[in-house]
DNA sequence: TGGTATGATTACGC
DNA sequence: GCGTAATCATACCA
């Protein structure tokens, strides 16, 4: 009751704006302490909050209350023409899109919001990488997915922490347009200036996730650049390749591909990463070379593979012939239709003639019995691999050409030979 | 630490 | 797009 006489007298004839309000107005009280008073009503009715509603539940029934409103509007009037123009839209920003942009390109923003593998895997893409399964791979693809996991939490958060302060601030609005003249555009307004200063947080978030993304694809391209050797296994089974297609070093992509695996197999019992298509792709083109460039080098190393092969090849024979002994009337001789298997051995009998002496480049044996006989003769020149191996190499380059490229021949051996399995790698004879 | 080996990259031609 | 040749950059080894 107090508190309600006190209103009366803080507003008597007091005008906020400087004029003169109709106003019943008590002449008991002084200049000053009406002044004093009117500000303490202003201060509670700003001060207004959620929690203290109840407690101003006197100053919403007050009966003074349509006075105060109605001095409110009209400062309102007054004041409302400056604000007008202020609440144009922005365009958008060029420097958001640009964000936007490239978080989407790298796979982190996007429609799928956690553990987006195939956005992911689309920026992995974009980066270069093939499709192969390196541990550099699939670590650039985990990094990227811990960036884009963190980001939409943090997006997540921001978006929570906008609603629920704007709710907040709509609410104290709506409370506060009881006592004094707020239009549901301004609460509009208002709103939007909050979601712009939290759009400003989230192009931070943004430019910071942009960031992590660019260092984790530089890491990510050198630790590719550095060069790592490939295992002992994985050189062998590519060199047997290469020297069993001395001819026509060219695999196939299917061939690679196979080659791929096989490293990839070896690989997989002791450390280091798989090999990929193109990285035998790049094996190749440099063995060529440097074996074209220094054949005398390459001589004993050529050698030893022959070597290998020829006693791989002598035990595949060996077992097709006890096999066709003991289980089929076709033998060895019979061509294609037997059930050898002996990996990258394409060019085997070329080298297996090499040994006798006799080898043409582009004639290859294709009977199964000259096959057979180059074999038994290349067990006795094997045997006596280390005695007379400098001196007598087992290879000569047969498969170059005059013009230092290789003949244009075709492997007959990869078509025609018996000792081709079918776990062997074919060549690509359209080289 | 220097020489060599080797995987990767680049420019070029076809 | 593939192959060649040159080159780079790094690993490996004596």
């Amino acid at each position: 009751m107090e508190e309600q006489i006190h209103l009366m007298q803080t507003l008597g004839g007091v005008t906020l704006t400087g004029h003169p309000v109709a106003l019943p107005v008590p002449h008991d009280g002084t200049d000053a302490r009406n002044k004093q008073d009117i500000g303490d009503i202003l201060h509670q009715i700003m001060t207004i909050t959620d929690q203290s509603l109840d407690e101003k539940h006197g100053l919403n029934c007050h009966r003074m209350k349509p006075a105060l409103f109605s001095v409110l509007c009209e400062i309102k009037e007054k004041t409302g023409l400056s604000i007008r123009g202020s609440q144009d839209e922005d365009p958008p920003d060029p420097q958001l899109m640009r964000l936007d942009n490239m978080l989407l390109a790298e796979g982190v923003s996007g429609p799928e919001k956690r553990g987006g593998a195939a956005a992911v895997a689309t920026a992995t893409a974009a980066v270069g990488v093939g499709a192969d399964n390196s541990i550099e791979h699939s670590d650039y693809r985990a990094k990227l997915s811990q960036i884009r996991q963190i980001y939409h939490t943090e997006l997540e958060k921001y978006e929570q922490a906008c609603n629920e302060f704007t709710t907040h601030v709509m609410n104290l609005l709506r409370e506060q347009s009881r006592t004094r003249p707020i239009s549901p555009k301004e609460i509009e307004r208002m709103v939007n200036i909050i979601h712009r200063k939290f759009s400003t947080i989230q192009m931070q978030l943004k430019q910071s996730t942009c960031e992590a993304v660019m260092i984790l694809r530089s890491r990510f391209l050198d630790a590719r650049r550095k060069r790592r050797n490939f295992s002992k296994q994985a050189t062998e089974i590519l060199n047997e390749y290469f020297y069993s297609h001395l001819s026509n070093p060219y695999p196939s992509e299917e061939a690679k591909e196979e080659l791929a695996k096989k490293c990839a197999i070896t690989l997989s019992q002791g450390k280091g990463s798989t090999i990929t298509v193109s990285q035998v792709s790049n094996w190749f083109g440099n063995k060529r070379i440097r074996y074209k460039k220094n054949i005398g080098k390459f001589q004993e190393e050529a050698n030893l593979y022959a070597a290998k092969t020829a006693v791989t090849a002598t035990q595949a024979v060996a077992a097709a012939v006890h096999n066709s002994q003991t289980n089929s009337p076709a033998t060895p001789s019979s061509g294609s239709s037997g059930s050898y298997s002996l990996p990258g051995s394409g060019d085997i009998f070329m080298s297996m003639s090499g040994l006798n002496g006799s080898y043409q480049p582009t004639q290859v044996p294709n009977t199964g019995q000259t096959q057979a006989d180059s074999i038994r003769h290349a067990i006795g020149q094997s045997l006596g691999y280390s005695d007379g191996l400098r001196g007598n190499p087992l290879y000569s380059p047969h498969g170059l050409n005059g013009n230092g490229g290789w003949h244009d021949a075709v492997t007959p051996s990869s078509v025609t030979s018996p000792i081709e399995g079918a776990n062997s790698v074919h060549s690509d004879t359209s080289n």
